[in-house]
DNA sequence: CTTAATGCAAACCGTTTGCATAGAT
DNA sequence: ATCTATGCAAACGGTTTGCATTAAG
């Protein structure tokens, strides 16, 4: 059921994400693809895009992040700084280690570590859903 | 006296931070002090001073925030609201665990994720201390 | 043709800052 | 007396929203 992204064509993509296909959201799925950078903030993408052919606003940008995030398209984190940073989801889950004096952001994903977060929600768990 | 355990005078706190002892500043520590919540936002310490005998400005519970989080006195934590949420620093270091709902946030130590969160960070740090 | 998506500008919200005044040492 | 801290209001940056227009289905 999870979109499998990333090998989809960007318009089949959209479309089982419910999605009309628009050259803003063609564009802004690109703009991911080509990006070296994983981690997007609204600005970045928006900057990307000024000067093109074809106008895409700001507004614009915002909108469609945040339908694709709730398509699970992409993912909105948000770390220490103010501003959101968007990533593309690609089903794969993993933790961020980010340097603190340039910022740069690393991904790695740890089993021992999930495994222990895993017994420590089902431990707590229960109790949430009492509340 | 000396210290006692935890919590110090709130004044000699001030002072052994090289704050000056201030209302506005005593007040803020206080109601971190009288809160349940541990995680507060610079609005949540605004609303509880108002209507007091003595006015407190939200833009020096703001200051008076950023220089608690410099001097060590609280932690500034920005989870994935916007908006920073402050919290008293006890010195012991904990995770949390963030109810998706309810919004409700437990704290809690795991010694074996505290450990492999060492062992990837020494993995990779030399990396980026050479960057 | 119908309904959703877009651009633009204005609104918004949390946070920061400039400045004249009050307060701590 | 000095020099910092404060309140206020205005500025700010990132994000959202109202609305008339355009484009997708």
């Amino acid at each position: 059921m999870g979109p499998r992204h990333g090998r989809d064509h960007p318009s089949l993509l959209l479309r089982s994400a419910g999605l009309r296909v628009t050259f803003p959201r063609l564009r802004i799925l690109q703009v991911f693809y080509e990006r070296g950078t994983k981690h997007l903030s609204a600005e970045d993408i928006y900057r990307c895009l000024i000067g093109e052919d074809i106008n895409v606003g700001l507004a614009t940008v915002y909108r469609v992040l945040m339908q694709f995030a709730e398509a699970g398209i992409v993912s909105r984190r948000h770390f220490e700084t103010d501003g959101a940073v968007f990533e593309l989801n690609d089903g794969t889950h993993h933790d961020h280690l980010i340097c603190r004096v340039c910022g740069k952001i690393e991904e790695f994903v740890d089993q021992e570590i999930e495994q222990r977060q895993e017994v420590i929600v089902k431990e707590r768990g229960f109790a949430h859903q009492t509340h």
